[in-house]
RNA sequence: GGCCACGUGGCGGAGUGGUGACGCAGCGGACUGCAAAUCCGUAUACCCCGGUUCGAUUCCGGGCGUGGCCUCCA
């Protein structure tokens, strides 16, 4: 099959060619662990599992490399554990607060049926590499050292900007940051800080002190994919300065003319038509959701739109997406897709820069074909599976569905039997009654050929 | 202020230079004592103004609107 992904290099869709069909590798920013994720943090992770799957699906399993790192280096999380934690001592702090964080990271996406990377790297493990690609940056005129400081000097790259479009003319017209001092150009950013006392640090060739944020990707990706990899993901907000500055360091780094040959950026995410913010009140993370919905939902969601496109998050679009994984369920039951082809629309797809809307209107397309027979149903499975759609069986959703219910089975039980003894006598205002009862108890009942049969209303 | 993206029916959301997306809701019918569920059927759209074209929702220009980046932010 083709992969075509939008390129946000070239602008448009290039059809993905691997260096290595042996080992396709992609390389995504993680979280900076300080708190619980937002719904649009998963963006990200949910549609690179979609391209993860699909690859592992076109290359085979053991062909395919996912790195996305988890990042424990930051201003934000010694905050955090200097408040958390005020009587530890500060690397202690920290510690807890990463740990911590990075647990609830890896439970919230568990939840959203997204497989474990290949390799979730931290960024306190790779400070050494970080130190290397520094110097080398410092020794080939990229960098300089000033107050303590380590800066990238980003007009001794003739090309920065490439990726963002921006020409340095550009950006300095636009600046409106208050430029440090040591800074040779305003565009500078820094590789390497001095950490004082109250701030985590490690020994340098510049003293003893923290990366900066971009370095850690750039060391990251190196130690695990290489000097130029395939892939590069993450959400469209880290298109600049983020990624315009991992391509910098790499590139600079280790002589090379690209770092990654796909960028691929998802979209942004707003909350019933509003920005995301803590100041409105409609920031909410995947932990709180999760509490409130199947982690399943919460995926298919998210997919119903393109990753490109702005996506709206609302609890309407949330109660769509239950009911279409109660129809899918409710077909599939058993099955288990093992054997099954995915269907080649879903796959083409996919195929199309994971166009996966359309992967849904095929799998609606399939229900149809599902009621006729077990081959169909075990296709849709399997296309499903495609998106990291219906992982469980039938049994165990419609079950997880009605976690929230507390109701009286006995209880329910007598009122049907009452019902049922009021329909034999014609007694229909009573049975009504009763109907009305168990709807005001949270229960719906459905009246079929074999008798009464209820669950908890949706 | 600079750069960029988006604007499709009641809602969500693909796509295309000239035929049906799809889903939810709605409506009609079947079934039901009546409902629910299910099944069958069905109406409604392409922000505005120009241009190119035999023909534009689709291409080009302008406008308006929404959002993003330029500063930590997914």
């Amino acid at each position: 099959m083709t992969l075509t992904l939008y390129n946000t290099l070239t602008r448009q869709k290039d059809v993905f060619e691997p260096i290595d069909p042996q080992n396709v590798r992609m390389y995504v920013c993680g979280p900076t662990v300080y708190d619980y994720a937002h719904i649009g943090n998963a963006r990200p992770v949910i549609v690179f599992d979609v391209l993860f799957r699909l690859l592992r699906h076109v290359y085979g399993a053991d062909h395919v490399t996912y790195v996305r790192n988890i990042t424990d280096v930051d201003d934000k999380i010694n905050a955090r554990a200097l408040r958390d934690h005020p009587d530890l001592p500060l690397n202690e702090a920290i510690a807890r607060v990463t740990a911590e964080t990075a647990r609830q990271y890896q439970d919230d996406v568990a939840a959203l049926g997204c497989l474990a990377p290949t390799v979730e790297p931290r960024a306190t493990e790779h400070i050494g590499a970080m130190v290397e690609m520094i110097e080398k940056l410092v020794a080939s005129g990229h960098a300089y050292v000033a107050e303590g400081h380590v800066l990238f000097d980003v007009p001794s790259m003739q090309d920065y900007g490439g990726l963002s479009r921006r020409s340095l003319d550009e950006m300095q017209a636009g600046a409106r940051v208050e430029v440090a001092p040591y800074k040779k150009d305003a565009m500078d950013f820094v590789l390497w800080k001095p950490s004082g006392a109250e701030e985590p640090g490690w020994e340098s060739p510049w003293g003893r002190g923290r990366p900066g944020w971009h370095i850690e990707c750039s060391a990251m990706s190196w130690k695990h994919l290489g000097e130029v990899f395939d892939i590069h993901g993450g959400g469209i907000d880290l298109q600049f300065p983020h990624h315009e500055n991992e391509i910098a360091q790499s590139r600079c780094s280790h002589g090379t003319s690209v770092m990654a040959n796909y960028w691929v950026h998802n979209g942004f995410l707003q909350v019933e038509g509003e920005k995301m913010s803590k100041s409105l009140g409609n920031f909410v993370t995947i932990h709180e959701l999760l509490a409130d919905w199947p982690g399943e939902a919460l995926r298919l969601n998210m997919l119903r739109t393109h990753y490109r496109q702005p996506i709206d998050w609302t609890v309407k679009g949330l109660e769509e997406s239950v009911k279409a994984l109660d129809a899918w369920y409710d077909l599939v039951r058993e099955e288990t897709g093992e054997g099954a082809e995915p269907d080649p629309e879903v796959l083409a797809a996919l195929g199309d820069d994971l166009n996966t809307p359309r992967a849904i209107a095929a799998l609606h397309g399939l229900r149809a074909d599902a009621k006729g027979g077990r081959g169909a149903r075990s296709r849709l499975k399997a296309s499903a599976a495609l998106l990291g759609l219906l992982p469980e069986t039938a049994d165990d959703w419609f079950a997880r569905r009605d976690l929230g219910a507390d109701i009286d089975a006995d209880a329910v039980e007598a009122l049907i039997a009452a019902r049922a003894a009021a329909r034999k006598d014609r007694d229909f205002a009573e049975a009504d009654r009763i109907r009305d009862d168990l709807d005001a108890m949270g229960v719906a009942i459905m009246d079929g050929p074999t008798g009464t049969t209820w669950e908890p209303k949706r």
